[in-house]
DNA sequence: CTAATAATAT
DNA sequence: AATATTATTA
């Protein structure tokens, strides 16, 4: 796929998408439906909750997003998200003139991707699409996982690992064939998927790392068929990954450390740290000419996708909890995210793969690269996050943004987060043009939709994102880093498989 | 073959 | 419950 193909495809994708727009205050809806007009999508609108949910519930393929205000009489705008995310697996983004990170948070665990806040504004429409692609793009590696065993269906000798609760969006073949009954010689493995593993940060997450034992943990992800053993297993690994990447991180550091005093010198040869590996294996866009993501981890894929977090553009601070560093906040980050009693403590987006909205070719792409071999994204990152912090108002939570955009997000003991309401930044360049290269730098200082920051700290998915201004003892990994880590493996793995119980 | 990962043993 | 070992898989 040459450049031009790949941009002039994704230039032309957001055209016509269908877009059902949901609004009881009539001006709103009109005000809406002209902006998505505006960015040539295809619109169909109502005033109505029940409405909405009837239109989708009929035509279970003729929309591609549904964007709903909130707060309508007929029905909760959160149900009505629910309902609509989880029956027609749409990605709903939801619409509010509240800006409390409490109504924000509720959207964002009932399953929103995006919240977007009144009024809105053509350049966040702009972007939407780009919730269609990475759902579709999820779901596309989903199918080939499952059907890329074309040769002799492997799955007559295996037993499904019906674990989870069916995923609504999954429900495809329903055969059970309980063939527990037969002497059952073997115990079929268990596949963590990325939903059982989400639900396992989610509960590790609840009770704290250092709390976190199988039985509780078991009890709390509340999967069928789960055993103890199960979840001991799990948690082994994840230590394990947690004091890998610890270690590694502190390398980091001391590398950041020591080279800061030299940033003129980009040179670090001979170091290991900012050659490239190989080459994301995607096309073969220009981006791919000069680095490749600078990787300062090893490239090995081991415990890739134990963490949550997927962007690495902005700097995360590590923070030391018994031996463990943990990212942000120590392990639950938001007092916000409790498992109440229906066990909604683990949204429906659980399911979506997590993936930072970036430009289209990067949407594509996956990564992002640094423009230079020797650029060092976290140095200057940090110095900007400084900057920042330095001019962020100290006591309203949703102050003007400054000069970058920002706002200030919340403020607690030793961190500060930083979000734009509801831009996506740079990646407004929706339509790439010619400038990707200054793209690609911008988005590496890219801010954050308020439901974007919320959901890195959710634990859930997503994006790692609050950012605290940067003290002694705290470090920053930059971009690319973790990243390749946490992206590899979950996604492409363990989607939902096969549990394979072989008969001789 | 090896590495990764979950099961099982201690 | 935590860790070590083993078995199975890709």
């Amino acid at each position: 796929m040459t450049v031009e193909q790949g941009i002039e495809a994704v230039d032309q994708f957001p055209v016509g998408m269908r877009v059902l727009a949901v609004d009881d205050d009539h001006t709103c809806l009109r005000i809406l439906e002209t902006l998505l007009h505006r960015c040539q999508y295809h619109v169909t609108t109502t005033d109505k909750a029940q409405t909405a949910l009837e239109l989708s519930r009929e035509n279970k393929n003729k929309f591609d997003l549904v964007i709903s205000d909130v707060d309508m009489p007929d029905m909760d705008g959160f149900k009505l998200l629910e309902l609509v995310g989880l029956e027609m697996d749409l990605p709903v983004i939801k619409l509010s003139s509240h800006s409390d990170p409490k109504y924000v948070m509720k959207g964002v665990k009932h399953g929103a991707c995006d919240y977007l806040l009144k009024p809105v504004r053509i350049e966040e429409l702009k972007n939407i699409w780009q919730h269609v692609v990475r759902k579709s793009k999820f779901k596309k590696m989903k199918s080939v996982v499952t059907n890329g065993e074309s040769e002799g269906n492997s799955d007559q000798n295996g037993v499904r690992a019906n674990r989870k609760r069916k995923d609504p969006l999954e429900e495809e073949d329903e055969e059970e064939e309980e063939q527990q009954e037969r002497g059952n010689e073997k115990k079929p493995r268990v596949i963590w998927t990325r939903e059982m593993h989400n639900k396992f940060l989610a509960a590790v997450d609840h009770v704290g790392i250092k709390n976190a034992v199988p039985k509780k943990i078991l009890e709390l992800m509340d999967v069928d068929n789960l055993t103890r053993d199960n979840v001991a297993s799990h948690l082994q690994k994840f230590r394990l990954a947690l004091k890998k990447i610890t270690n590694e991180a502190k390398q980091q550091v001391n590398m950041a450390a020591a080279n800061s005093h030299f940033m003129q010198m980009s040179s670090l040869k001979g170091l290991g740290g900012f050659h490239h590996h190989s080459p994301i294996p995607l096309g073969s866009s220009q981006f791919h000419g000069g680095a490749a993501t600078t990787r300062h981890y090893p490239s090995n894929r081991t415990f890739a996708g134990m963490f949550p977090h997927v962007s690495s553009s902005l700097p995360r601070n590590l923070h030391n909890d018994g031996g463990y560093m943990l990212q942000g906040t120590p392990f639950p980050p938001l007092e916000n995210l409790h498992i109440n009693s229906n066990n909604k403590a683990f949204p429906s987006f659980a399911s979506q793969q997590s993936s930072l909205l970036v430009a289209p070719s990067l949407v594509l792409e996956g990564h992002q690269q640094s423009s230079s071999p020797s650029y060092s994204p976290h140095l200057e990152i940090n110095k900007r996050l400084e900057d920042w912090s330095n001019n962020i108002p100290q006591s309203n939570v949703h102050s003007e943004p400054d000069a970058l955009g920002w706002n200030m997000f919340g403020n607690s003991t030793n961190q500060t987060y930083f979000c734009r309401d509801t831009d996506f930044g740079s990646s407004s360049a929706a339509h790439a043009d010619s400038l990707q290269m200054k793209q690609q730098h911008e988005n590496i200082f890219s801010p954050m939709t308020v439901a974007q920051l919320l959901r890195s700290s959710s634990a859930n998915e997503g994006l790692f994102m609050g950012q605290q201004k940067l003290e002694d003892g705290f470090m920053a990994s930059d971009a690319g880093s973790l990243d390749d880590i946490v992206n590899s493996m979950m996604t492409q793995e363990q989607s939902s498989r096969v549990l394979g119980r072989r008969l001789a």
